[in-house]
DNA sequence: CGGATAGTTGACAGGAGTCAAGGTATGTGG
DNA sequence: CCACATACCTTGACTCCTGTCAACTATCCG
């Protein structure tokens, strides 16, 4: 297995890539254009085609990446547990921040479909965070991101019933790949699976339940049409704001937390 | 509602602020003595009783934290969803670094027992950064721990049985905690249902089913002495390697990754 | 055309949510 | 110091969601 995976190549077009460090790299927001053309010599592109690795975890490699179009899943394994996708990513995004940390890829990274990718050394950040500590300010953004896409990910597809997390994913997946609602991309039954934390089985079960429904419709396999209903939908099912009478979704409440601070302390260390 | 939950005092030991500040926090962990010296200057201690709010969601004080000893919770609420928890906290971690990237503060952090921490204006932070720009290695360290406990919560802690998932709990809190394995202090059950994503009565059922198992014993209320099996317990249940014959555990399996590349294309945008 | 992989579906069992009834503990007021 | 009120925890009964096992179908590729 030779693996020809990702190919990277050095740009040519700049115009090409400076427009893409400016609108969808936060990252380097902040630099001057002389910084961020000298940057750009330095960044190869890549084409990442369906389900080609582009790094794997524990590997070590002194780059990180932003994605240009595409959609990428960052992959977990712990050693006794199943593995879990904890992330998917889409336009402009970066993968492989915590190279800058000292530490080897924590995920596998692997391309959902074909996607194009900008190969960011980081030798690069180095030098343009020497050059200009303003750096700094999109580093802070880029990891940000991080952090709540994966908070989202425990709060919404990790909790509740997996009808509604499947709806919060179809709507997650048009949100960052930029489909057209009438031509959605969703990934496979076994990447549901391995997003949601269920079998492929529940994942096969629900999405023929939202089908029955109308709120999606399978115009090609992988394809798939999504009602308006499906994305509108934050929440309100337009019944029941009071005393709801869900079939199943009472689960727990930290609310009540401010009110705790002036009363209650019983034991304490 | 006075909330007289947290109140910060500027330094008066400077040794033991320093002393904090070197072993506790990777994050000063690049500068020069003189930087620390100046920095603790600008630091305030504070104390946290169980149950007080440090800071709330949406809130923009100009601030992050760290833990000198304790616990602290992470409560994420979206909008039509049940709030969670999304991450558990202790000694030398970092809370509110989404301050950095000029966000307001994402969580609500209350102190799941007293609490020591010190506030660190974030003018402080890009002072030193501006001194000493190696401060940069310290920030990716703090970010990349935040990024692999959410991980850990979503790939460990949010999948498979509620029983295997309460005794990573358990090992969790012990790990973060530092508290002696015959005294562990567990969140209570409405605690660990926000933790788990799940029901209060499943909390109590299980934290029940590892009592009759012996695993977990209770010396006091919220005290817990755990058995060194439970511990130990990273996965192996010293049977069935090959053809599981567990009761329930199969979930989906992101393996078989690396083999893609090669063959494997059939449609694509 | 045929083999392989993935998706679909049914039957079944058991896990987990829901509802509701005590029990226990902490805190207040007499 | 004791009685009461308020939480929270505990438990049982019941339902149904979801995992498991297995057979079958659809797709893709050689």
């Amino acid at each position: 297995m030779p693996s020809p995976c990702v190919q990277f190549v050095r740009h040519r077009d700049d115009s090409d890539c400076r427009q893409c460090a400016m609108r969808s790299s936060a990252l380097f927001g902040d630099l001057r254009p002389l910084d961020i053309e000298w940057a750009t010599r330095h960044i190869d592109n890549g084409r990442a085609v369906r389900d080609s690795v582009i790094y794997a975890a524990g590997e070590t490699d002194d780059a990180l990446y932003t994605i240009r179009v595409g959609v990428v899943k960052l992959i977990m394994q712990f050693p006794g547990h199943e593995s879990r996708i904890v992330r998917l990513l889409g336009r402009g995004a970066t993968l492989g921040l915590e190279r800058l940390a000292g530490k080897p890829y924590t995920h596998t990274a692997v391309a959902l479909r074909t996607t194009n990718l900008c190969r960011i050394p980081l030798s690069v950040i180095h030098e343009l965070h020497t050059v200009n500590p303003r750096l700094l300010h999109g580093l802070m953004v880029k990891w940000e991101e991080q952090v709540l896409w994966a908070d989202r990910w425990i709060a919404i597809l990790s909790t509740g019933m997996i009808e509604r997390r499947l709806c919060d994913l179809v709507r997650l997946v048009v949100d960052i790949s930029g489909d057209p609602p009438d031509a959605v991309q969703l990934p496979s039954n076994g990447d549901i699976a391995a997003i949601l934390g269920i079998t492929p089985e529940s994942a096969s079960r629900n999405m023929a339940k939202l089908k029955r429904q109308g709120l999606l419709t399978r115009v090609a396999p992988w394809l798939y049409r999504c009602s308006p209903v499906l994305l509108a939908e934050t929440d309100a099912p337009d019944d029941a704001p009071p005393a709801a009478s869900a079939t199943q979704s009472k689960l727990s409440d930290v609310r009540r937390q401010r009110k705790a601070s002036t009363a209650s302390r019983r034991r304490d260390d």
